[in-house]
DNA sequence: TATGAATGAGCTTTCATTCAT
DNA sequence: AATGAATGAAAGCTCATTCAT
């Protein structure tokens, strides 16, 4: 399954937008509470109250296309989110507090869509085509390495760094999920601190 | 799915657990190959050589107990040699340093397993269950504690940073699926280092 | 799918019938391109830049209507030509001829209009509903029977030798999509000299 | 849709051949009572009393497969019928009436069976693929190529002629279909004197 | 007059499971 | 203990048609 590109789609009505955001917003709850893999579109339409299938496909050329959008619509909220949280940073500490504390912030206020955008990934339901849609390199091997440079940073691989902190960040949906009381504000503050004391420049 | 307990189970023969053990390696290879989700009783039988499917179905009351077995299995391995590579650490530091290597080291010479493990997960072909058959407390958390108590380890919660390693972990298989040549020792070397630096006391 | 009658039909407006003209030569194309079973109304609608499969179904009662349509169109088309070309004929061997001849030049220079009529009728769009609305007896026969009549022609069945020629024509639209290089004239000469030979009252 | 090898299949059971048999007569009807583009696994399957259209795709690979078995169980047939009718002639002349009458007198034994193919055929179900499973030249044309050079033919283009048997030989279906009190004695009777003045050498 | 939206039946195929042998 | 056969539900998708605007 791969992103489809939008590229010589001719204009959509404000009536088919909505529907669509109305599948869109269907399949997301469909996907957080049943899986990607048992979010057919037979379920899809249940929950929106749709009268059959065919309407999915009459406004989506195809799953590949639904699960896009659904993709499409949450990383931009995040992307949205973030760009504002990272406006005001002045060192690449800063950055990576930030970064850390947006993403967590967000996924605490979005666990819905988090649990489904994370379902969709793990369950293969989406190839990230790397740099096709995506940064080709994430934002944090590029705040790593500025703090490197800047001799903030202890001289590490900013690739595996990233990694890990990335998949700190990832994993928070699924510990959301199981425990829905869980301290979110200290999970923040914990990861933040294991990172900056992992990254720092030794004394 | 769930993992089906083996309680009220009336004995197996040889025969019966040599068959389970080739469809469960069946499984193995065809998850690993093909993903969880296309990892059909078809297509494990047609790599294992089986005549039916029904065979699969004669051997496992579902689909839910041949997963729960696949997972068992390798979870078994995992268990068996962390158990030897656990055995002579004398500090916190050096048993978090041991899991890590070892579980590095494992992935890294179990790579159709892991990957067979990982796309259960996280296709969701697993619920954890939670505490239920499988460890109540990570190991990680116990040595956390341990350290915590010896004053080797620095005040963090042992939960949240017992997660922030074991995804550290986790991450590995997905990396070297999609890239076969990734260096695995300087992955396991910058792993250890940084949470060697987010957990130390300080000094 | 039968062809429906006119019947009980009130007047159209001149946009309606170019509407209507509009959409029956974008069935033709799609038709010959595509074949019969794949022309939808989609693939119709697309073709001819129509907004929506609905302007179809609101032009005409139903598919059958449309295709109803477009074979009266060619076949209008068709007889038009050829009551020319039998205008000045003066012997039944030389409207024999005259037949043959123009229904082959018609093929030819009709290609895509003829390959559309031949998918729809072997396709099975088309139940010719024997003599309803099309010819009751073949002019082929009439020709034969005046023939036979003036000592022109030998003693045969009029109505088997009118379909073999009729299929000998019928079979040249097959041929020219397979073979666009076909050599027409030599076919119609083959045919010509082949029917002339098996008509003629024997010496 | 193309004919399909039988290349590396393993044996079928006794059972497995019967019911592929029954689909196959089922089909067979199937197509000749409803056209070959209404003949759906549902249809199919109610005909043959299946209690689902899984059963048809469990014992065939696809559309594809049963379809081409369906052609390649009747064109076994005929060639069969007509490998004996062929054995006993000496002329080229006498073996063009063996190949008119020969496939005539099948054509209305078996006229089910030929009007599914002519279905198959015209519907674009099957393409002919040449040469592969099917003589790349038609007898005809070999009977043609003999007679011309045995004096017995005038000369003509054994292509074309072939073409004009064969369609005179193809069109019986159809025509039994429509009629089916039609007079096939009477039918071959005509093609075969037709065709016999048409070929023969000229005094 | 035309449009976009929606419908529900239909399609082929795959699935895990059951069952008689 | 194992096999091949069969089941019926479910999947994504296309279709001709209807309808409100």
């Amino acid at each position: 399954m791969q992103a489809t590109g939008g590229a010589g789609r001719r204009a959509r009505t404000f009536t088919e937008q909505a529907r669509r955001a109305q599948i869109v917003a269907a399949a997301i709850t469909t996907i957080a509470e049943a899986g990607y893999h048992n979010a057919s579109f037979a379920q899809i339409a249940k929950r929106a109250g749709l009268s059959s299938t065919g309407l999915i496909s009459y406004h989506f050329a195809g799953k590949d296309e639904l699960i896009g959008e659904v993709v499409r619509t949450i990383l931009a909220d995040l992307g949205g989110y973030m760009a504002q949280r990272m406006q005001d940073v002045s060192s690449a500490a800063g950055a990576l507090r930030a970064y850390v504390g947006g993403n967590v912030e967000f996924i605490d206020g979005h666990r819905e869509q988090m649990k489904a955008l994370t379902s969709i990934f793990l369950g293969g339901g989406f190839t990230y085509d790397a740099a096709s849609e995506q940064s080709a390199t994430s934002p944090l091997e590029d705040i790593f390495r500025a703090g490197q440079a800047a001799g903030e940073f202890r001289d590490f691989d900013p690739v595996v760094m990233a990694t890990l902190v990335q998949r700190a960040i990832d994993g928070l949906p699924f510990l959301l999920d199981m425990r829905p009381g869980f301290d979110v504000a200290g999970y923040r503050r914990e990861v933040v601190t294991t990172f900056d004391l992992a990254t720092r420049a030794q004394s």
